[in-house]
RNA sequence: GGGACUGUAGCUCAACUGGACAGAGCGACGGUUUCCUAAACCGUAGGUUCCGGGUUCGAUUCCCGGCAGUCCCA
């Protein structure tokens, strides 16, 4: 039985056929207020014009006698102060412990969602400003599905438009027989950039020819078509392969250009139900009522925009998976955009939820990134710079270990022969791999530790932080706790690369006061998992690993865990083996690899 | 001109949706390694939560009016 119930039975017994709504009981602020804290006694009191502290106390009076509750006090103006008994918190500790994901609940078993993310353009390469919707997307997209939802995330590629037809132009005049022969996704970006900049020109020719290729494309010229296709490939090649170090899988890749044929349908229908009208040649929807302004559906060129597509993509959508909701992950400058078509699908009749997440916009030293600008930093360049910064202290750090006051690492009877070690051979693969579980979790984590909604202007330092509050400072606490339960059990390395700690032996007994603020702290995961996924922010649950983190740094400073007395030792380390699940499931849902030897 | 978002320590950000004394990281200063990984830990300094009203027992949070920054639309 979860706390908020019990004592919203508390306030039912005091005050029969009562509604008291959600009754909540949250973590005490302090320590020295006890456990918990519920504060729905004012609330209560306000409603039913009553003194809070007798409310309070008539609630208290009422938990008295529940093996629960330790102490129950009173306090301030009708502040519950609960402080909670060693034997439900250990129990709740073990219930924790054999639950499958840490007692993640499965919110959302038999629904399916459907989340939109990533979505660069083809034929350019991933840059820094790709970053954000594709970590804070993938997080969002581990969230749910670790929430028990069925999730089909889908790459919505753009695939179509004009740009197609100065790429096609440019390939067929501007790159070399090799160039064209070994394409690449930076041969079609140079390409593009030639090619649109001819298409500049005063007299208008290549532009004019540039069209024409367009037309032919989209009349379905045969040749074209194959060109784009091939374009397409390559990009898709290109952009696994920067998914590949990130983590991200997709189950489809929609572009635009998968709805196309969708689009009139969905024009015509708008039309017929009245809410599409001519206006100066173009045919809109006028949601001035909703103060939203005009939604363009098709242009005065007969060409359809981003409103028609995003319809036609939900039309698709719905008839196919019939999700329960829809989330959209782009930069807050859609916003209008996005109220603009959800509110017209709400008119075509569409119910499911549909969600956008904005998130804040990226710069580079003051200024917006783009390819004007100059400052565009490729993904792939800054991923490498990531990793590089990484290798360089994973060596330095394994140089040090290797010599000086006596050996990090004494030999292990158990260990295989030849096996490698950190500390032992500093440029072993191993430690590339680490370098880059390191750098890219430093990369990610330093976008998602904050809320989506705010701006970030890239720095170097900042998004490959290693110290603080950083994904390297989780990442380091987990092959602490990882190697205290490795010598705990007698020094087998499991080194299958099992995410999972080791499994130990013995129950939980939380005595100390930095045992119980940690065990406090991890009974918080599920709900934190959860709170994450009702706000749509990785940040509720990046920002809770790192204060639980901190408390096991704390408690593991304070607390002699191999050299305590059997007890006390085993309780610890049931204690260390949870906190050791709890973070690499939540850095898991992240997206961060948790390496078990640093 | 209309709208959206943001404004909290020197800097970067939290604050579980109205709770108790606004917390972290970085930076600064000072401590902790014969001891389980010092990428760590402990301590000190640092605040008119942009400004002014309002609602409330109680406001960083909600409402109104300003100011500033970013963005979107016309």
């Amino acid at each position: 039985m979860e706390l908020s119930d019990i004592v919203k039975a508390a306030f039912e017994e005091a005050y029969p056929g009562e509604d008291f709504g959600g009754v909540r009981v949250l973590p005490a602020t302090d320590p020295k207020f006890g456990d918990y804290q519920c504060n729905d006694a004012l609330k209560f009191a306000k409603k039913a014009h009553a003194n809070p502290r007798e409310v309070g106390a008539k609630v208290a009076e009422a938990l008295k006698g529940n093996d629960v509750f330790e102490k129950v006090e009173i306090a301030g103006p009708g502040f519950l102060n609960l402080t909670v008994s060693g034997g439900w918190l250990n129990s709740r500790l073990s219930t924790l412990d054999s639950k499958p994901s840490c007692g993640i609940p499965q919110k959302g078993a038999g629904k399916k969602i459907v989340i939109d993310y990533s979505s660069p353009n083809a034929a350019k390469q991933m840059h820094i400003g790709h970053i954000r919707s594709t970590v804070i997307g993938c997080a969002i997209d581990r969230i749910f599905r670790s929430l028990g939802y069925d999730v089909i995330a889908d790459n919505h590629l753009g695939d179509w438009g004009t740009q197609f037809g100065i790429l096609i132009k440019g390939y067929r005049e501007l790159l070399t027989d090799e160039e064209r022969e070994n394409l690449t996704v930076a041969n079609l970006e140079k390409c593009y950039v030639l090619s649109a900049a001819k298409a500049k020109e005063e007299d208008g020719v290549w532009k004019d020819a540039c069209r024409a290729e367009l037309v032919k494309l989209q009349q379905g010229d045969k040749d074209n078509l194959a060109l784009w296709k091939r374009f397409i490939d390559i990009s898709i090649g290109e952009f696994d392969r920067m998914y590949a170090k990130l983590g991200v899988k997709f189950d489809t890749y929609r572009g635009e250009s998968y709805y196309n044929d969708t689009m009139p349908g969905v024009v015509a229908k708008l039309q017929e139900m009245g809410l599409a009208v001519e206006s100066e040649g173009a045919l809109v929807v006028n949601l001035e009522a909703e103060k939203l302004g005009v939604a363009i559906v098709r242009k005065s060129d007969g060409g359809y925009n981003y409103t028609t597509s995003d319809l036609a993509c939900v039309k698709t959508r719905v008839e196919e998976y019939d999700p329960e909701r829809i989330i959209y992950v782009t930069d807050a400058r859609q916003q209008l955009h996005f109220k603009q078509w959800f509110s017209i699908a709400a008119k075509m009749g569409y119910t499911t939820k549909l969600v956008h997440v904005p998130f804040g916009l990226m710069s580079y030293q003051g200024k917006a990134i783009s390819t004007r600008e100059g400052n565009l930093i490729k993904l792939d360049e800054l991923l490498a710079e990531a990793k590089r910064r990484a290798l360089a202290i994973v060596q330095d750090r394994a140089a040090s270990m290797g010599k000086g006051a006596g050996m990090p690492y004494p030999p292990r009877a158990s260990e295989p022969e030849g096996a490698t070690r950190r500390g032992e051979s500093p440029s072993v693969p191993a430690d590339e791999t680490l370098a880059e579980q390191i750098g890219y979790g430093a990369v990610k984590y330093s976008d998602l530790s904050h809320d989506p909604i705010t701006d970030i202007d890239f720095s170097w330092d900042k998004a490959l932080a290693l110290e603080g509050n950083s994904g390297p400072y989780l990442q380091y606490a987990y092959a602490r706790v990882c190697s205290l339960l490795e010598k705990a059990s007698g020094g087998t390395d499991g080194g299958s690369g099992a995410p999972e700690p080791l499994p130990v032996d013995g129950s939980f007994l939380v005595a100390t006061p930095a045992e119980k603020r940690l065990a406090l702290q991890l009974l918080e995961f599920p709900g934190a998992v959860v709170r994450a996924a009702e706000a749509y922010k990785p940040s509720v649950l990046a920002d809770y690993l790192f204060q639980t983190a901190q408390l096991y740094s704390s408690f593991y400073q304070s607390s002699p865990i191999l050299k305590s007395e059997p007890t006390v030792r085993a309780a610890r380390l049931k204690l260390c083996s949870l906190f050791g699940k709890v973070l690499s499931t939540g850095l898991g849902l992240l997206g961060i690899d948790t390496p078990r030897h640093i």
